[in-house]
Parts: C-alpha cells; sequence; structure tokens
DNA sequence: AACGGCGTTGCTCATGGCGCAACGCTATGC
DNA sequence: GCATAGCGTTGCGCCATGAGCAACGCCGTT
C-alpha cells in the first residue's frame, strides 16, 4: 500500500470503508439518491453509484424504483436477526433473560454502549404487558435510562464523561439534566449495585438495571427489567434489583454475551 | 475497469462485495477466524485481515479477543434498529401495525420473501400474551407460515416454484409436505384473498395473513396476526382475516413499506 | 420543446487492493 | 525447557481494480 495510507495510521480497505460509511447514512437520513451519498463522502457520484451496486448485490440496501433513490434493505435485518440467533444458541444467554421475563413478568432487554448512548441488543417479553414494540436495534440516552446508568457507573472518570451526552436533554419532569446530581445517582449505583430509572425516559415507565461483566470484571452490557412504573413501583424494589443482579451475574464472566 | 469485470456483467466493487460476504459468514457461522474467512472466500489471509479490519473499524465486527475471532458486531443491530425506526417514522406502517395488534390483542408481523425463506421485519405485540421472543430478523419456511403462502400465493408457476424450499420439510404433524396439497391451499388463498397456518410450523402456534401490494398491486410483503392456535381457533377465523386484510390493504399502495 | 438533475455506464489510468513474506503470540507436544 | 504449528497482523512492492471524467438515457418541470 501507499504511504499515504501508512501516513492515515488505518489498514482499513478504503473502498470497503466508503461502502459501510453509506450504510450510515442511509441508517441516519432513511433515503438517499446516489448525488447526495457522493457529496457525502466527497466522492465522485460514479464511484457511489458502483459502491451502491455492491450493496444492493447483497441485499443491504434496496432502491426504491429502477433509477430511483436508496435505502437499507432486508439484508441488514437478516444479519441482525442472526446475531439475536445467537445469543439464543451460542452464548446460551436466552435461557437466563427468558427465566427473568418469565420470573418478573416484565420486558428483558440486555444493552450496550455504543458511543453516547444505550443500544438494545436483545429482548424477551414477559406476561404483563400492554403493548410492546421492538426496541431491538434502537439507541437511547444514558443519563435517563437504567441501562445507560449502568453501563456507565463503573467506567472511570474521562470514559463515563467520553459516553455522556455534552447536553443531559429533560425528556420528561423526573429526568435529571445536572451532571452533578447524575454523578451522585452513578456512585450510589456503584455501591449498591443495581440502576433504576423511573419516568426519567418516557412517563409510566420504569427500568431497573444490572452490569454484566465480562471474564476480567469490564461492564460489557446491561440487563434490565422494565414495565408500566405502576406495576414495578408495587413490588419490593429491593427484591427486583436483586433478581436482576443475579441473572446479571449468570450471564457474567467467560460468557461471551457481548464483548467491546 | 478489465475486460474481465465487463464480462463478469457485473459493475460491484469487488473488494466491497468480498467484504459484505464475509457479513454474510458470519452471520451462518457465528464466528470465524481470518484463516477461516480466506479459505472461504478464496483470498490470501492478510487480505481478509485486512477487509475485517475496515469492519471491525465500522462496529460491524468485533473480536472476540486481541487477536482472536470474529463474530458480527453491534454496528448491524444499530442499523437494523435504523430500518425498523424508519417503520415507525417515515413510512408510517406501525401506526396501522399497533392498530391491529392492539384490535386482535394478538402479535402482529411483517415479513418479506428472502430467497427460499420468509424474513420478519417488523414486530408489534399484542396484550394477550404468555410470552415473546422478538422475530425481527428470524428467517422461517414458506411452505408451513401464512406469511410465506401469503407471500407467494400470487406468484406466477417459476416464481413460486423459485420461492419454495426442494423439499417441505415436516416441522409438526400438521404441515404440508406435498406440493400438490400445498399449491391446492395457494389457490384457495389466491380465492378469499387470505392465508391461515395452524399448528403447521409450530405446535400450538397459528397465524393468519394477508398481502402487502406496491403501487402496482405486486405482492411486496405479508402482514400476519399470530398467536397460540388455542386461543385464535375461538375467534371468528372470517372475522380475524378480515381484518387482517383490512391492514394489509392500508399498508397498500403508494406507501413504500417494503419493496423487493 | 428545452432544461436541469438524476442514476448508470464506457473508458482509461494511477493508486489502492492484493499477495508474499515475515513477524509476534499462543497453544501443544515432547 | 525447546520446537513446532497455527493464528492474526504488518511491511513492502506490484499490478489489477477502484476511481474519476465524460457521456448517456430517463424523468420531471417550465
Amino acid at each position: 500500500m501507499s504511504n499515504a495510507v501508512s501516513e492515515a495510521g488505518t489498514t482499513s480497505v478504503q473502498s470497503v470503508d466508503r461502502a459501510l460509511h453509506i450504510l450510515e447514512i442511509l441508517g441516519a437520513r432513511g433515503e438517499c439518491g446516489v448525488t447526495e451519498i457522493a457529496a457525502e463522502l466527497g466522492i465522485h457520484k460514479s464511484t457511489a453509484s458502483r459502491l451502491m451496486s455492491a450493496l444492493l448485490t447483497r441485499n443491504l440496501v434496496e432502491q426504491l424504483s429502477d433509477r430511483g433513490r436508496f435505502r437499507l434493505g432486508r439484508g441488514i435485518v437478516r444479519l441482525a436477526g442472526s446475531v439475536t440467533s445467537n445469543l439464543e444458541g451460542v452464548s446460551g444467554s436466552r435461557a437466563v433473560t427468558r427465566a427473568l421475563a418469565s420470573e418478573t413478568g416484565e420486558t428483558v432487554n440486555i444493552a450496550v454502549l455504543d458511543g453516547d448512548s444505550v443500544l438494545y441488543v436483545d429482548q424477551v417479553a414477559g406476561s404483563n404487558l400492554r403493548s410492546l414494540r421492538s426496541w431491538l436495534g434502537q439507541r437511547v440516552p444514558v443519563h435517563c435510562t437504567a441501562s445507560g446508568k449502568a453501563l456507565t457507573a463503573w467506567l472511570d472518570n474521562d470514559a463515563r464523561k467520553a459516553a455522556r451526552p455534552t447536553k443531559l436533554e429533560r425528556l420528561t419532569e423526573f429526568t435529571i439534566t445536572n451532571v452533578d446530581e447524575l454523578e451522585r445517582e452513578l456512585g450510589q449505583i456503584r455501591e449498591r449495585g443495581w440502576a433504576v430509572a423511573n419516568e426519567e425516559m418516557e412517563e409510566g415507565f420504569m427500568a431497573v438495571g444490572a452490569p454484566i461483566r465480562d471474564a476480567y470484571g469490564e461492564v460489557v452490557a446491561a440487563l434490565t427489567v422494565s414495565g408500566p412504573s405502576g406495576r414495578l413501583t408495587k413490588l419490593p424494589l429491593d427484591e427486583l434489583a436483586h433478581k436482576v443482579i443475579a441473572s446479571a451475574n449468570e450471564l457474567s464472566g467467560d460468557t461471551d454475551i457481548w464483548r467491546e
């Protein structure tokens, strides 16, 4: 490879990186034309068209009409389905999450840090359910969710700051929007071992979360139980929290539930 | 580009295609080493390593340990989340599926054809639920699911044959395993406009499905309502089916719910 | 009709992708 | 302990493929 690439300090393949960047742009915008993609990447539109063609061939994108705009395609959903299938089979975490959902009657999620957001990577619903939409693949703020707090509480100061949005956006009247207040709560979470968010992200909605650790004790994911706050607040919170911790500990250690 | 590519009749970018092929292999196998990937693609392992590095940089894959094996990463889940978010926002199909789930109390799915399988691309749960795991991204056979039947019934003979597995695998005692019998049922589906699968894929599980069409009348997706067969068989099936058809029709036409 | 903007495709060239070879690391066997 | 095998990574230089230019055909607007 040329010196230009060596100096960039990367061993990535440029054309592949560009194609993957296209996927991200489509994810963010919903749909795009080739010319718009080319402008965004600073490349010629014929190049953008050819990269798009490669993505199209493998169904990672689809075209809305002949010679029309593009959006993400079913191949993405299929690949994501493979990820969750592996949680079922290979890593065996589904047995744990399903048991917890069954035991609590509420929805169980596994989430990971994704930049300065929480990303939901698995979900099992319990029986006490009014309505559920899939949270799989959704990103939510770290500062107002039990998962976000459980994921960030044990980070060192620098990492915790990086994982936090620059502005703690207020989503409900209960949202913590002050950094000092959030830091105090994270300190409490470190002491007691579990996190709670009660109507901080969405009114009427509450969650309890605990960290899932890898073999070295690093927090790599969060396990949460969530449901309508009217229901969760009727439970002894401590008792629920310890159920979540027990399941999170079962997922922790050697099991490759999720690694960063 | 060289004549060799022109003769291949493709405008794809080779390196991008290889990288995307790696994603598919990881989806199928769960996890792989670089050497294994290189052998599968017929390339040098240094090339495989570099392609993998590009995928790693964008979090589409992750590495299980330093210098260890690879598997699909959270970036895939995030992108899939973008797909389903667009169903909520841009295409507006979620209002329809949510209303149907609310009205029937059962689980509502949208599915598309993916080769010779059905791929679930969206899901909303109703209230009558014992336990639910996410079907998002999962692939199921066409011959023993209401969605599969609704997706294939209106295909022409050749397309219908291509969309069918070569062997109709028996999953329960009720599974249709004879092509002629399946063809007769597909004929009935074409006449009455909806499909049903009662314990054909999974014991105790039933679904009713109807086609979602594009602006030209082509079937592009299927809408299904599913739940425990003990519950669904207590409903007037005709009535349920017409609810599904009504919702499917609402999703049909100009709305770009899903296009092939 | 003309015009502008779109996505696609032919062509050529130079640069970035590719393969060779070497490296460092880990696990295994003696 | 040492030797071996296999792994993923990295430096290097070559050439094939990715990139950009220009033209094309299509569609929508005026």
